[in-house]
DNA sequence: GCCAACGTTGGC
DNA sequence: GCCAACGTTGGC
């Protein structure tokens, strides 16, 4: 089993409305990045353990613990055109975007805000505390999961 | 709201 | 293939 972390806005998305979908399951859809992309498409497996992460907020950190659902498949928000995230470049034929679907296990007890994460010499490779890291979807070590666990 | 950092686009 | 311009992300 692999470990991740995967950003959204709670303006947008966040894990209370992950709680509250049908089944507290929802497509992970409109990733437009070729690295996110492809961790979704050729890494994720069913049961993989996933941090929901709340970016560009008040309190930006991780807020809950959620799971993969099954295989990715193609995105298809991309073949919408009267939506946002369509991508012309893009066709049931011939995909670009894929995505995964994600399930709600639970909160976290409590934000693990970023601030804190940056002060724990083990958590220091996370992509997500590089300056400027703009990743929404990274892996995350055994190691780091354990020990952000532990900060609960 | 500001702005640094980064990925993508497109002219050449 | 280079690289400037542009758009986006996301912390603060």
């Amino acid at each position: 089993m692999s470990y991740w972390l995967m950003k959204s806005e709670p303006e947008a998305f966040s894990i209370d409305d992950l709680q509250a979908r049908p089944n507290q399951t929802e497509p992970w859809d409109g990733v437009r990045n070729y690295q996110a992309r492809n961790f979704m498409r050729d890494d994720m497996q069913e049961g993989d353990q996933v941090f929901f992460y709340h970016s560009n907020c008040a309190e930006p950190g991780i807020v809950g613990i959620m799971e993969v659902v099954g295989k990715s498949y193609p995105d298809p928000t991309a073949f919408d055109p009267q939506g946002k995230y369509f991508d012309a470049k893009s066709s049931p034929a011939r995909p670009r975007w894929f995505l995964v679907d994600v399930k709600y296990l639970r909160h976290t007890r409590r934000t693990i805000s970023l601030a804190e994460l940056k002060g724990h010499d083990p958590l220091e490779n996370m992509p997500l505390l590089r300056k400027g890291n703009r990743l929404s979807i990274m892996p995350v070590t055994k190691e780091q999961w354990d020990y952000i666990l532990r900060l609960e």
